[in-house]
This record gives C-alpha cells, structure tokens and sequence, in this order.
DNA sequence: CAGTGGTCTAGACCACTGG
DNA sequence: CAGTGGTCTAGACCACTGC
C-alpha cells in the first residue's frame, strides 16, 4: 500500500505511530493470523489440504518463522489447523476419524463410543419453513427468512436416544434434501464442509433438565413421564457467524452428557 | 551449595543418548513444566503468590529464558498460572474476583452473573462419613475410609437453585465443620486453598436429567413432579488426583447450563 | 535423502506496571 | 526509571515423514 523503498510485496505491517488514538496494539503475529484467517475463510485451502509450510509463509509475509509459528500456533488451539510433524499444517475437518463428534458430548455409562457401535441416523423430515423470532434471533437472520428444518433421531445400538431438530440458513444450505441427508454416512458437519463450504468452527450449547413432551417420549420409544436433557446448540462457522441451530432431546438413562472443565 | 566453578545449580537437562529403549523424548521446556509443577504442588509457591521472574527462572534452571517462556505458555494453558504484563507470572486462585466461580456453568436465562447478586449459601448438614463404593471409587480411596459429607443449598435472588451433597477425604480436610462452611463468604474452592492447602485445577462432570425425589423437591421447593439437572462432578488437584466427588442437583426453569463447544 | 514441523538459543526491542 | 512479561528475529540443530 504504501511506497517504501523495498516491500514489493505488500506488507502486512502496520504497527507505526498513528498519530492519534493507540489503535490496541495487534502484534505482527496476530495480522498474520488474521491473514492466514482470510485465506481459511474464502476456501483458498480447504478442508483436509496442507496448507504452505511455515517457512514458505513467512517470505510469502515477509516475516521470520518464529512469527508464522506463532500465529499457526494460534490456529492450532482455536482448531483451525492441525499440524502433523514432519508432515505439514492442515486444515482441520469434522470428517477425521479421531475428532469426529467433537461436538456430541454424549457418552455411553459402560464402554465408550466405539464400544456401541456407529450412530445410526433416520431422517424423519426435511422441510422448508420461515423463520420464526427465535430461531431468527439465534441466528442473526431476519424473521421470516428462508429455512431449512430437519427432524432425526440418533440411535446407538438399536436404541433410539436423541431427537434432533435442526434450523440452517436457506440460502447457504440450498439443495439439502432428505434423500442427500439419508443417504450421507458419517458426520452431518463433514458434508456440510463438502458441499456446502460450511465448516463449524466453534459451538455453544443451552443445557436443560424437561420434561418429555407426548411427542417426544412417543418418537423415542420411551414412558410419558419422562426427564430428558435438553440441547440447544448454536454452530459458528469463521468470523463468529452463526449458521446452524439445533434442539436436541437427550435420553440420559444410559448415556450421560460429559463435560470437562479447567 | 556445592564447589565447582559453573554447575552450582543442578542441571535440568537429560537429553543425551540413553545407550536403549528411546525415552519418548521430552523437549527442556516440558522438564522445565514439571519442576515448575513440582514447587507448585509443595506449595513453595502458594496460591496468588507471584512467582520468580522468567529471567530468574532461566538462571536457576540454567536454560534460555525462551524455553522457560514455553514452560510457563503451557502452564498458564492450564489455569495453573496467569501471567500479568509488566508485574509478573503468578500462581492461579479460586479467590480472583474474574475467575470466581470457574467451575460453576449454571447462569441465569436473564441477565448475566452479576446481575442476580451474589450466591446465598445455606449449609444444612456436614458429618462424617465412611466412604460407599461408589464415592471409595470415584476418588480412588478405600471403601470404608473417613469421609466429610456436606450438604446445602445455593440461592440466586433469594431461591433456591442448586442442592448439592459433597465427599471429601477425611484426612486431607481434617477440621472441616460445618461453623467454618456457614462462616465463609466466597468461593470453596478458595478456602480449600487457604485452610487446606488443597488447590483445585480441574474437573470433569457428568450430567443427566433426572425426576426430582420427594426430599429434593421439598427442599428446593419446586412441585413433586420436576425434572432436574443432575450433575456429578469429580474435581482434581495436582498430578491429577481426584480430592472431591460433588453432586447437584439443578433447577433449570430460569437457568441454564452453559457449555462452549471448541 | 530432502522437506516438514519442533526445540533451543541469544539478543534486541516493545508494552506495561509501579515506585 | 528499572523490572516485568511480550514480540520479533536469525540461526542452529533435532525429530519425524515419505520418497
């Protein structure tokens, strides 16, 4: 941008006097975080791809290694990158075996999620709707807007144990149907990044202790009065934007939600 | 200390061949970690206490001040330190006004923390017991061993929340009663740093929703037929012992559990 | 073997704190 | 102002991967 004697290629620096107003400080290592953020976002490397090497990103920036490493440390934590010693730094992908359901945080009381088998999925409806206040206040969008609705149960050995409903932006998920839904094995989110670009990055979830509703014990095969774990989940995608809600209904008699805190 | 010229300190490092059976390398600065970890938990640096500065560190251990960095980078991961710009790295403490209540993810649905004032705590019971096989094996002690049970009530604007029963070993908080509990004001976390010398750093929960049994009901007083929040927590002092076996019981018609998905 | 990420060092300088 | 943590650099070498 500016016309110095040397940077041919632009340069990501900008810690000079601003002459007013001390702009927070940002570190070089950040700006290059913010760039590499960039690249993430506009699927200039997608999902599962090795990214450059740091050596190779740090002529691209024009700074040393040490400040590439920093920031792609960053990334790391945020589960943006994984890096593979000897390998190369890779875009992070729900479709890995090892991180697959980072989200799901229901575990089995005897044995562990491989012990019980894959998650056997059923659709019960895909649907388009308008959004209604809540579901657009969740998601930043206006009320009325386009949706998609999807209704699935989750069983785990036979046993039907989670009732899901799920709201995602129309416009972003055009094409979804049943059948591309029914006919995926594997994690929702994985197909999410192959065909649609969309790849969660972060979630927050409302946790609750209800009571069955007639429905719900009726679809989950369980008495009427009943208390289940409620899940309101909101999926973000890069920048914090929100791009899916999802209301699970958890049966906890033989699975319980686990959480770790530090 | 001892009489040579260099080395009056003892040296940290033992990376040099070991002849067989490659020790799964440990880089310096995990060494470093560990015998950070270790005046750590001999409490030679309590809780609050600032800790030597990281030039003074690298001195002592003999290494870069860089490798002590990462050391420390690590550890401040961990909520075992928190480093302070311009002031120094200090140990972690349930007692900072910031991070107070770290462990609690119950908020309300309006609001924010602070807006419902602080928790009202009503002990009704501490006794001591002798440990069941469930407590004996969530906190790897002898079934029959000396335990402390308490049992009370949290409230937020003058209702009652949260009923919980808590096990701790007899020996390690011996002279616990119930005068002291109902005495203190703030975190327990933060008085077992300082009247027991027992620092909490991590902890996992199991969460379920449950039917309320006629005692809780009554005592949270909420209609007999309520679905709760059942948490069970295990919480963890140094090296990964387990030092505390928790169970609550939640209201969750105006608060929820909160939960960040990364 | 070359190429990747991972460690370690030494030194310079910056941002922040408190006396 | 001195002392702390925070950033940035340059270079050396190590551990790991795959050809």
């Amino acid at each position: 941008m500016s016309s110095s004697t040397t940077a041919a290629v632009p340069n990501a620096i900008d810690n000079v006097d601003h002459g007013v107003a001390a702009p927070a400080f940002s570190p070089l290592y950040r700006q290059i975080k913010g760039l590499i953020l960039k690249n993430l976002q506009a699927a200039e490397w997608r999902p599962g791809d090795a990214i450059p090497s740091e050596m190779e990103l740090a002529r691209r920036f024009r700074v040393s290694q040490g400040t590439v490493r920093k920031a792609i440390d960053e990334l790391a934590a945020d589960n943006l990158l994984v890096r593979r010693q000897g390998k190369g730094t890779f875009v992070a992908t729900h479709a890995e075996q090892q991180v697959q359901y980072r989200f799901l945080k229901l575990v089995p009381d005897q044995g562990d999620r491989t012990s019980q088998g894959p998650a056997e999925r059923r659709i019960i409806d895909c649907k388009r709707v308008r959004a209604g206040v809540d579901v657009a206040r969740a998601l930043l969008v206006r009320s009325g807007d386009a949706m998609l609705q999807v209704r699935r149960l989750l069983s785990f050995g036979g046993e039907a144990v989670i009732l899901e409903d799920i709201w995602l932006p129309g416009v972003a998920f055009k094409g979804l149907t049943a059948e591309r839904l029914s006919a995926d094995r594997g994690p929702m989110y994985a197909m999410f990044e192959t065909e649609f670009g969309v790849r969660m990055v972060r979630a927050e979830e409302k946790i609750r202790a209800v009571l069955a509703e007639p429905e719900q014990s009726a679809l989950l095969k369980l008495p009427a009065l009943t208390a289940l774990l409620s899940v309101e989940r909101i999926a973000y995608t890069y920048h914090d934007k929100p791009m899916e809600l999802r209301r699970g209904m958890y049966r906890t008699d033989k699975h319980y939600y686990r959480n770790e805190l530090q």
